[in-house]
DNA sequence: ACAAAAATTAAACAACTGTTTAATTTAAAC
DNA sequence: GTTTAAATTAAACAGTTGTTTAATTTTTGT
């Protein structure tokens, strides 16, 4: 796993990122990235080897950082329903920041196309389902949450509502009025995220 | 809009569906639809004009029905819960039906690389919105719901953890041990169906 | 100042892209 | 059966694709 990246391949990744995100990964060639990086179209494959190694060193680049994060939160001090909302506080703000490179994710995971190399990614996932399953037990031991919560169905509860509202971001803007990028970025960090702690709060808290 | 479309043209977009939804529409050439059809390369343009009037045919072709059976839900004699629970079921069962192309349409209506002429499913979308909100302030008349829900998030939260679960298929099956498509598409109708109404009922009922 | 290494370049590569053409076959109409 | 329209084909079109090459410039270490 590489780490060290100088300015330059950070400066790719930057562009790749972005250009990756509005047009996919397939839309978007060597060249569309070159020339915006203003670089020569032979320097993707001279620093990364080829575009899916790019596209891996992306995501590597970016996915980390939210784990150690979690794992922190865990022996924090907080009442059981504080600590889960700064968990979807933290997922939030984490993806809403690499909003990019998650949308691609999103989608390239997904595709039979490519079989990305990518265990240490999910290696990642399964540390942050790990992170989680302690908070909730902390809350059942201490007999604020009910005992038969389906776990590994939360992460989806969180991330699926913020990932279709950003994939409906145009019909959303309409129906809610959110005219400027402004609005909907305050939409999402207050409203949409206080929708997501109630459903899962209710969630945590539901009884028959 | 085209709806006349004879034995070969639905076969092509047959393909397409699965094509797409396993490949991405960028990731997906003419002559690969072209070959699974059995149809020389020219039939797609002398048939649909264009790669993407195929996408644009092919989504039209299949979205609706959905907005008939909704409108049609809104008189039935049922309880509220039991109007929305069986809302949730439409949803996910005709999503599940047609699995391939709402994964296409969920990534390219987020692309800024094309901009589809798909005002008639905006509408399809807007008319869903519509029905959905008859149903919430009929049960808010009767008293069951409360009376402060954001209607409009309701939407994303019912398919944003369905499509969130079905992009991170692999996944899922790793930690939830379901090693057959069938033990999946099982778990998804049942479980996560489950899990579903439980959280839009939850969020309907939460009191402060 | 000089040699070695790294970075950058333009050009070429072969394969693939969506689409069009013009010729041929098949089907329908009369 | 002949004429007209529709369907199907192989071939060609002009661009684009990811990647490699070999030459050149820049940077680095001494």
């Amino acid at each position: 796993m590489q780490i060290d990246l100088n300015d330059k391949q950070i400066e790719i990744l930057k562009v790749a990122e972005t250009l990756f995100a509005e047009k996919g990964f397939d839309g978007t060639s060597i060249r569309d990235i070159s020339k915006e990086a203003k670089i020569n179209v032979a320097m993707v494959s001279y620093y990364f080897g080829s575009k899916e190694k790019l596209l891996e060193a992306l995501i590597l680049h970016k996915t980390s950082g939210l784990k150690e994060q979690l794992v922190h939160l865990i022996d924090e001090n907080l009442e059981p329903f504080d600590k889960i909302n700064k968990l979807i506080e933290l997922y939030i703000n984490r993806i809403d920041c690499n909003k990019g490179i998650y949308r691609v994710l999103h989608f390239e995971l997904a595709s039979k196309k490519r079989v990305l190399e990518l265990d240490s990614f999910s290696e990642i996932k399964k540390s942050n389902l790990k992170s989680l399953e302690l908070i909730i037990q902390e809350g059942q031991a201490k007999g604020v949450f009910r005992k038969d919560i389906i776990i590994p169905l939360l992460t989806p509860t969180i991330l699926g509502i913020y990932f279709h509202f950003q994939m409906n971001k145009p019909f959303f803007e309409e129906i809610l009025n959110l005219n400027t990028d402004e609005a909907f970025n305050n939409y999402v960090k207050t409203d949409l995220k206080k929708h997501i702690q109630q459903t899962i709060k209710a969630l945590l808290l539901y009884e028959n």
